[in-house]
DNA sequence: ACAGGCTCCTGCAGGC
DNA sequence: TGCCTGCAGGAGCCTG
């Protein structure tokens, strides 16, 4: 499932792609409730906008949107004016194709581009959202969580002060932290070397600032490996990702630790299936 | 403030 | 082989 490393692959592919392109016809599938705008509404913002740039905030793909031609002759400079916001859910997929390309089953939204290709989206399981922006009436998409790529140590820690949750629950929920996903969790708390079920708020200094590190230095490492290919994550180019050989705890319950041999441990927190090692965490 | 449960949705794996 | 069941989960919602 994308979350942040495999979003960023994404973003940085589409934008190298698809930046300065201009978007020619929008075709939008039956999605039942996929879109956070009409259809309608969407198809006809999108039409005649350049992407300015494509970049990623949390587990959200930003497109930034010029002017459409008719608009851009009323306006001076190319400053973006709308933006496309692609959440990929679990099975979302957001692909740069040419258009003989064989649409995939799933196919929801297909962009046409004036250099000839085609941006595609695709999600079998439909949990992923697209919504369309236009600034004259709404405001500019801002995550509510921090970055944890960025984010420093006070900040950090301020955001689990006094929480009862679980550190696991903390870390997924995405008003405190943009990004973070079942996979990036188990195994940032298995490299700070922390048990899933502790207490936000009752972490030290110490066990938070091994956590803020861990959680970086996972993410950064996924995202030079193109992310992690677990179910069936592809890139822009539908390439799979390789952090998936580098997970010590993540879906390898049973299996000997990779530090301790003793074997992974699964329970269930915040609904989620949790993946440690009971002799390496605590 | 938070836990827990449910919902959405499809593909896949396991059991029989 | 084929059918059925259960499980996977991001996020939003609702209840306790």
């Amino acid at each position: 499932m994308p979350e942040l490393p495999e979003v960023e692959t994404i973003a940085r592919g589409v934008n190298a792609r698809v930046r300065g392109d201009r978007i020619v016809d929008a075709w939008f599938g039956s999605h039942r409730e996929p879109f956070k705008t009409p259809a309608q509404r969407q198809a006809k913002g999108l039409q005649g906008r350049e992407i300015v740039s494509v970049h990623r905030t949390g587990k959200h793909i930003i497109c930034e949107l010029g002017p459409s031609d008719q608009i851009r002759s009323q306006l001076s400079g190319h400053k973006a004016n709308a933006q496309w916001i692609v959440h990929l859910g679990m099975t979302g997929r957001l692909l740069v194709t040419t258009p003989d390309e064989p649409l995939a089953p799933h196919t929801h939204a297909r962009l046409t581009l004036s250099s000839g290709r085609e941006l595609r989206f695709v999600d079998p399981r439909r949990f992923g959202r697209l919504e369309f922006r236009d600034f004259a009436r709404s405001e500019k998409f801002e995550s509510p969580g921090a970055e944890p790529l960025t984010i420093e140590a006070a900040e950090f820690a301020a955001l689990f002060r006094g929480r009862k949750l679980a550190i696991k629950a903390a870390l997924l929920n995405q008003s405190l932290l943009a990004g973070v996903g079942n996979i990036y969790a188990d195994e940032s708390l298995f490299r700070a070397g922390l048990r899933p079920r502790r207490r936000a708020g009752r972490l030290t200094k110490v066990d938070l600032e091994r956590l803020r590190l861990a959680l970086r230095e996972v993410l950064e490492h996924a995202i030079q490996l193109g992310g992690s290919s677990v179910s069936d994550y592809v890139d822009a180019e539908g390439m799979p990702g390789f952090f998936q050989l580098e997970h010590f705890v993540y879906q390898r319950t049973g299996d000997p630790c990779r530090r301790c041999k003793d074997p992974i441990q699964r329970i269930v927190v915040a609904g989620r299936s949790t993946h440690y090692c009971a002799k390496c965490q605590v």
